[in-house]
RNA sequence: GUGGUUGUAGCUCAGUUGGUUAGAGCAUUGGAUUGUGAUUCCAAGGGUCGCCGGUUCGAGUCCGGUCUGCCACCCCA
């Protein structure tokens, strides 16, 4: 019996890439100041209806538990986030600024850069309504992308916002009641032709050729200044106007965290998800292969939908699959990390308990040590000690203690009491520090 | 969900117009040698040829179905 599609097993090569990816996702994280959280895998089905879009709900992994309840595998963070912190906002310090890196499922049909089951690292900001809080998770998401040694050669951020949408199509004429189905028409332009397009927007009782025109001149802008210039010849339209104030800040924060070479403005970016109310933005990679490396926009209006207070929000997901291709494609894969540091040899079995005790002793100062477990010969020893990748060979035999580095081959007498003082000269850190604040790193 | 394509050892692949006990390289394990390693040599394990059915005296090879992987649509991480 195989894997069921779309799910993945991790044997060790595997797993440690995907660790260094959550390393450096956590890493980032903290650099920023978010806080960890969780939140349950599986959640009601309830929790997804209506509220992330039909295409979600299409793909959702959902059954009935044994008590008859309809529940859901999470297809996404930000509804069971929204929850959270809906439920607990009274209390939090604001901005709430909280990440995740966890396991989200969808029923879709696996291919290059999409599975059933991947990873995301998710962060979101919530109690704050202006621009800084958007210019600070698009750094984020950027810090994190420069974090893996992808530049801006290599990846953009496609920046949009459908508030401006919203108030453009007004200040165009359409009803307030046909925003949102324009918006999706939008949403799906890249991918239709203009008959297409033209037809679907007449089926709404609106003129078709000459609303498409001015959708699609303000998707092909790439610059504010452009946007305000187009913008300007519809007059004094008071809302648009301060839009493009949150925009002007937005860009000036960007550019002082000397990221705006990053950045595409494209307002042909909309987004598929029906919470979304502000800036909206994807990551993809410069070449325009692959699918987005990551998501995220503004969603003011979902925390109380899902029954909590009025609440600003913003967030972003990044997803392992895709950022695995894309890592790949330029090279930035981290290197794989030695499974030990140091290995311990013997020149005879009788010498075995003595090694064991000085194995022991480096273990407990947080090294990374290996003999083996059999008797072998001295050969087979230093043998595996290299496809261990240990960088130090440390020989107990009746003359004291060897140590060899197995990079250069050069080799010494140690005296066994300053062993570890020698190690870590030659280099070697203990990597978990000691035993108790070990989990500073982790989340 | 729709369409296309794929499937032989852990990996990369051979396998002649259907014809006896299905092969190689790499990897793995064991042994020999070098006696504080990356060499060389020898050997072994490992495959109901994705699965089910059909055609045939005979199928890894032909046909149908099915599953999985991949690609496109769809959409997004």
């Amino acid at each position: 019996m195989g894997t069921l599609p779309g799910f993945r097993q991790f044997f060790p090569q595997e797993c440690a890439l995907r660790d260094n990816i959550f390393d450096t996702w956590r890493r980032t994280a903290k650099a920023f100041a978010f806080q960890p959280y969780e939140a349950p895998t599986l959640e009601p089905l309830e929790l997804y209806i209506e509220k992330s879009g039909q295409e979600v709900v299409d793909q959702l992994f959902c059954f009935q538990d044994k008590g008859g309840r309809a529940i859901a595998l999470r297809p996404e963070l930000t509804p069971s986030l929204a929850a959270m912190v809906g439920a607990k906002a009274a209390a939090l310090k604001r901005p709430i600024k909280w990440f995740n890196v966890g396991e989200c499922y969808r029923y879709e049909r696996p291919q290059k850069g999409r599975l059933r089951a991947f990873y995301q690292f998710n962060a979101d900001i919530l109690g704050e309504a202006g621009p800084g809080a958007d210019a600070e998770l698009i750094a984020l998401m950027i810090t994190t992308f420069q974090n893996f040694g992808l530049t801006e050669q290599q990846v953009h951020i496609r920046l949009s916002d459908r508030t401006l949408w919203l108030q453009a199509l007004s200040s165009w004429g359409v009803p307030q009641e046909q925003l949102f189905a324009v918006l999706n028409i939008i949403d799906k332009r890249e991918r239709e032709a203009a008959q297409q397009v033209i037809a679907k927007l007449e089926a709404l009782h609106l003129e078709g050729e000459k609303l498409l025109q001015a959708i699609d001149h303000l998707s092909s802008l790439r610059s504010l200044q452009a946007i305000e210039a187009f913008l300007n010849t519809n007059k004094h339209h008071e809302p648009l106007i301060s839009r493009l104030e949150d925009w002007k800040v937005l860009m000036a924060q960007l550019e002082a965290m000397e990221l705006l070479p990053f950045i595409t403005i494209d307002l042909g970016i909309v987004r598929g998800l029906a919470y979304y109310t502000g800036f909206v933005y994807e990551a993809f990679e410069r070449s325009g292969q692959g699918r987005a490396l990551a998501g995220g926009g503004r969603y003011d209006t979902l925390v109380e939908k899902l029954g909590g207070p009025q609440l600003p929000a913003a967030g972003f997901a990044m997803g392992d699959v895709t950022l695995q291709d894309c890592l790949q494609a330029h090279n930035c894969l981290p290197a794989q990390a030695p499974q030990a540091a140091v290995f311990i040899a013997i020149t005879e079995e009788s010498l075995r308990p003595q090694a064991l005790r000085l194995t022991q002793q480096l273990r407990r100062h947080g090294l990374q040590v290996q003999g083996t477990l059999k008797p072998t010969s001295l050969n087979k020893q230093l043998e595996q000690a290299q496809h261990v990748g240990a960088h130090h060979a440390l020989t107990v035999s009746p003359e004291g203690l060897v140590a060899k580095d197995l990079r250069n081959g050069h080799s010494e007498v140690v005296k066994e009491d300053v062993v570890v003082e020698w190690l870590r000269a030659k280099g070697h850190s203990c990597p978990l520090g000691s035993p108790f604040d070990s989990d500073l790193l982790k989340c």
